[in-house]
DNA sequence: TATCAAATGGAAAAGGTTTTCCATTGATGT
DNA sequence: ACATCAATGGAAAACCTTTTCCATTTGATA
């Protein structure tokens, strides 16, 4: 390992002289002086050991993001959006899967602690439990969530509420009143939101409420085609069933398809996340999208203004989500060939309510 | 921050003392003692500083990992892989994108020097330029390949000459002959493979070879649906067409369905890589199965290997591949609920090639 | 020649850990 | 009382960098 010492040596010029250069220190340093460092920098392929940099200077460049799985690729964008923005701010990112295990999610706090990252991110399912309160209490770096968490930290999210709102909104204005839910583990903030908004909306707009046609299921592909096959069996069968993510939705395609019955036209079909596949499917899939790279990016921007030391400007910062209307709710949709990509603005979702009225729930 | 010194303190021992319980140094130290040290670090939350321990022992426990795109699921299961094996012998991953640029790869390799990394991962599209070379040449940490390689780097890969053989083959079996490969950009080893092993498998079944079916195009939904959409139109339209990935054939799909033709009676379709995706598309896509999973795991092991200072047992490590076969080339193919999951045993590429004999290209 | 400014060097501290080498303490056994 | 041994402490080195504070050199200017 080449260090600082051997450049110095070989450069025929202090260890002093040596990081005046590398660090564009405020010190004069002859021109002819500065070139011969830096040559001998090369010759050697000198790079300074980003170890003893971080110890002394109590920042080590490097963010931790805690996520469920990378493998999902719902988190994978939400990684590269992250990652994206800590490369343009000289930022690596360490990733740690915690298959929304508790426990896992609490040690990899302590290990970012111990690589002394200078913050975290986490996403998707954050658990309140007091190990983790007090594994974060000591963790000196700052820290940013994406999505609902019940403490004080900033976070960047989405309104689920609106989310679900928005949804029923376009299947009321294609006819429909008897619409279903199939939701997640209301456990997770982001579903118990998505029912809240869904039952919001079903008062908004004089929709019967029926408890049968509240379910909850796996968030996945069988799980999605399991409540529905029992959804269908129903006297009362939904004309229009709203799924907690496009993977269910798959799934309750599937369960109509078995069933006999048309998409859109017996069963309309809407899911939740706007993946690409919802596009390529048959039926293409009417989705709630959701800017899933720019989460990831403005969570790391906002990481990167704490770490700073600066303070957010908004406790919450509220992506828009939008819905994409394809063929399993708008009946002779054309193939589409390109979604329109949803811009990158950011509103307020409380300000999108304010022209929607959502009227509280009734008990 | 709290240091070895203040939990010495106030264990009302030495650092010496409490560095003997906390790393179980062979130094005998009184059971009361230990339980006293273990009591304080504790009550101090208490984690060494990982830096200066790294530092010291020229050890970070950490790993770096240079892919084109984590967004891509390809890419984001391998590194799953990486990451499990990686978790259970307590190593950190730092995930780099390139996408795909020779001068963010070596970029990726510098800043992995810097942060010392103790190891690095290349997966999908290594560039063999003379930066990248001396790069390489004063990291000091190890280093693994998950594909081909032209230099001496370890690696674990799947045999893509055979891939493209089996895909022959089965097309075949069910009595194609005018088969034609839909194959992405060639200056890519693993395209190049494929290639050769398409035609091997061509000459070996006695199928005529023709130019004009064999094309190249993105390897992409979009790329997919242009190339097999002027396939159609010529003259004489193969009967089968194997495209370079999954992507590419559902594209493929879209396109034949266009032309108003059948798949698989007018026109079979397989892909590779078997995303989840292939087996809910309609029609389910035959595919090649790729262990992208074990890939990485068996990455990070072999990495893991080289590190502790131990020679790889063998230079590559094949992984086998297998075909699933589905409605795109299987005439009334039933829709198969599970997808048969391909069992984790490794063999020598080159064995299996034993029992099928490829002959030689004929030029 | 004396003076001054610019450029550079030297030495040391600080960051937190592990490990080594000896020294010391206290207790136990003879 | 003396030897022995286990347990522990103290001090220091090593890992490599950046930064600070002076001191020194060099070359130029008055």
């Amino acid at each position: 390992m080449v260090t600082i010492l051997e450049v110095a040596r070989k450069a025929k010029v202090s260890i002093t002289t040596v990081s005046r250069v590398l660090n564009n220190s405020s010190h004069k340093v002859n021109k002819r002086t500065r070139e011969q460092v830096l040559k001998t920098v090369k010759e050697l392929d000198y790079r300074p050991n980003a170890l003893a940099k971080s110890l002394l200077k109590k920042c080590s460049m490097t963010i931790g993001v805690i996520i469920p799985d990378i493998s999902n690729p719902y988190y994978a964008e939400i990684v590269r959006g992250i990652q994206d923005a800590a490369d343009r701010a000289g930022y690596s990112v360490l990733i740690q899967n915690s298959d929304l295990k508790a426990e896992r999610i609490i040690q990899s706090v302590y290990e970012l602690r111990e690589k002394h990252a200078d913050g975290v991110i986490f996403a998707g399912g954050v658990f309140h439990e007091n190990n983790l309160i007090s594994a974060m209490k000591n963790l000196s770096s700052r820290a940013v969530v994406i999505g609902r968490f019940e403490g004080d930290l900033p976070a960047v999210r989405i309104d689920n509420e609106y989310a679900a709102f928005i949804a029923v909104q376009h299947l009321v204005e294609l006819g429909h009143s008897k619409i279903a839910f199939v939701n997640g583990a209301t456990d997770s903030s982001t579903m118990a939101d998505r029912l809240q908004g869904f039952m919001n909306a079903l008062v908004h707009f004089n929709c019967p409420l029926r408890k049968e046609f509240v379910v909850m299921g796996a968030l996945t592909l069988s799980g999605g085609y399991a409540q529905v096959k029992s959804l269908l069996k129903k006297k009362q069968r939904p004309s229009a069933i709203i799924m907690a993510n496009d993977q269910m939705a798959f799934g309750a395609v599937k369960a109509i398809k078995e069933a006999k019955l048309l998409i859109p036209e017996d069963v309309a079909v809407v899911g939740f996340d706007n993946v690409p596949l919802c596009s390529y499917f048959e039926p293409s899939i009417t989705s709630i999208e959701i800017p899933r790279y720019n989460l990831g990016q403005a969570a790391m921007e906002l990481l990167i203004e704490l770490i700073a030391g600066n303070a957010p400007k908004e406790k919450i910062r509220w992506f828009r989500v939008d819905i994409i209307k394809r063929q399993s709710t708008v009946p002779g949709f054309g193939i589409r060939e390109k979604i329109s990509l949803l811009e990158n603005d950011i509103v307020s979702g409380r300000e999108i309510l304010k022209t929607v009225t959502i009227p509280k729930p009734v008990h």
